[in-house]
DNA sequence: TATGAATGAGTCTTCATTCAT
DNA sequence: TATGAATGAAGACTCATTCAT
């Protein structure tokens, strides 16, 4: 067995990068992802977290130095992989600005509002105050390159005349606004919703994408 | 001014145990506002709140039968009881359903996206999943009393011919989507503002009700 | 109204012994005296007893000391007149002893075990390893009186030869057995009784005279 | 023996924090009956207890959910346990009913009436009115277990004709006064006995067989 | 490196008692 | 004398963190 073992250690050499060390924690991280996620952070017990990853308590202590080291990695390590393909996507996107923008804003649900991704943003909004350096870090590579993306789309707009002049930087709040807004209530309100408030989140997009492109007083459109 | 306050400070040494039974809630209520926008609401400490509230901790518990008690009425206060008098004006509105919609949001922000109540909304979402008794009474106090008076706002307008036909139910969560959206910034990722991502809210207000109203897509509009 | 309170007064004047100022306590002894047998000296609140007395918590503090001093003065002044015409009434008894002894029984029920006095027993035994100096009192006022009865009874049993010769100093706690434990039972496991046991207290005394008098293996007695 | 003794403190010198998962609900267990007995359970601090079996505030409730858990489990460590194996004695018993009788009061006088576990029953009777759920779980594991058992020897004596018929369900109770009124004197007047009033247990005890057996009516019986 | 028993600081809540009015 | 608002000590229970094994 321990053949094998160190047979096959042999046939993947382990990049330099990548020191062995860590690879116990990813347990732990997608572990501590997931609870975060589900619970919160203050309301994950750290044996919660250790469980789930297989390991005992103490464990836990000998990767991360406290719960809050652990909550740190667990979103540096899941935030950066956010943008990956999707950017390229867009950036190669043939069609109408319209169409471009209905396009992000679907794929944006398919690879983020509707995966445990979305979750991330959640925690990060919440345990901002508490946690400026996530904040921060989350900032720089979340939302400069998101917005800066959906800002392109819009500035592409506007210069084909698709769309009427505008302030691009404050205008893709507006775009932004309800992707934010369908992170926090599916990870909050959505909890508890009352059949009065279930929200369908395809078909908020798609309203929300008419309405963004037309508004409300459009007789043409529906 | 000082002549009279030291004067004044002579002659009320301020008692240890000041009776004050008509102001203590209201006392609590802003200590408790403030802690909790502040810090959270698990991380506030009941004591941290009568402290600041100038009382002692065991005071705090004769207004408030909990700390959770006291969370509810942090809302109540702020939040709920603008209602009335909101959806009063909302009633006796004269002018197009355009205008309407754009005076209800900037109403919203002079009243609560302005001032500390808008913590509370985060706050809510924040802690939604570690106290649902809390996020059903927000639920009940304001998701739903306010969802309601903008509902009305859209159905006027579609009644009127202003606004054209459309599912309002859902559409409701398009205009609410960037009040929660700014609070939500406000109170997370805003703290922490790199520059790039400044909003001005009032700039964002207009221009979202601008992009409800006639879309992006409306070269007559700015 | 003021007239005919100073008249009443006047015609019912106080004797020397009863001091004015234990008017008011006896309202606040009263009250105690129901809620400490009803739920206990630990659980039972100050301000319970005063709101019960119709006074303020305050108030409560200007007659006793403390909630100790408060349960001692309760115990005090409700021991004293359990033996009162009852003893009278066994002295000039005319009968045998048997009957005597279930007359005396069937007295108590009647007097004490049915009463609130019996509360007063059970929390005397409750809390004497609290107040020492209470079960000391009781052991003086209640105890030897009561034990001094009972053991004449069976004296005069013994002498007459209707009993059999026995060391009446220890026998006399197998008349008081049941007695106390029908009021411990009453008070605490009774209030719970499934149905499986549920005490009748008068059949019961009936059938431990029986008992007492003819034990279980005469066949001639029922 | 002090040779030995000094010899081995000086190789042990009792670590903080020693590992004794199997032996500490036992430590637990009987620093709890002990301190339960002696105090009461209300005011008997929990970490009273941990600190006299010698482990910290945590370490007790890392064995025992809760106080009202521990004092369960108190009572089933030591009465409920010993209920099997005192049945089966029963069960083969061979004499006379009535030998039996005084044997099972012998037998409940030497393995419970006797020891700590006697404080138990006046605790739970004490403190029934304010602990109902104790109550409830008392009467469960150790009331009818223990009535149940009895009356089966009151049975078996109907049967075999010698005792008189009765109604052997309300009888029993005559059976448990007397054991019930020795652990309540015990842990209550018993304490502060002045001379007058001692109760020889054992004395008392053969006394009560007697009566029970023979009444104190039969010239026959001693 | 891994374990999990043990720790103890931290927090809400209660309630006897005080004291300004 | 009476009030009741205010106090603060006390106690059950949690859980991140430590450390002996």
């Amino acid at each position: 067995m321990s053949t094998i073992a160190s047979f096959s250690s042999q046939l993947d050499p382990v990049p330099k990068r990548e020191r062995r060390k860590e690879a116990r924690p990813r347990e732990l991280l997608d572990a501590a992802l997931n609870l975060f996620v589900e619970k919160g952070f203050a309301a994950t017990r750290a044996e919660e977290v250790a469980a789930k990853a297989g390991v005992s308590k103490g464990t836990l202590f000998l990767y991360f130095q406290s719960k809050e080291d652990l909550f740190k990695a667990v979103i540096r390590e899941n935030i950066s992989n956010l943008f990956p393909a999707w950017h390229e996507e867009i950036q190669t996107f043939e069609g109408s600005s319209g169409d471009m923008l209905r396009y992000a804003m679907n794929s944006w649900w398919q690879n983020v509002g509707n995966t445990p991704a979305s979750g991330i943003a959640k925690l990060v909004m919440s345990e901002a105050q508490n946690f400026p350096e996530i904040a921060r870090f989350y900032q720089e590579e979340v939302v400069t390159p998101g917005t800066r993306m959906l800002q392109d789309i819009l500035e592409r707009g506007v210069k084909s005349g698709e769309f009427r002049p505008m302030d691009t930087k404050q205008t893709v709040f507006t775009v932004v606004a309800p992707m934010i807004f369908l992170m926090m209530w599916k990870h909050s309100m959505g909890a508890c919703a009352s059949s009065a408030h279930l929200i369908d989140p395809e078909q908020f997009i798609q309203m929300q994408v008419n309405v963004l492109l037309h508004g409300m007083t459009d007789p043409n459109y529906l």
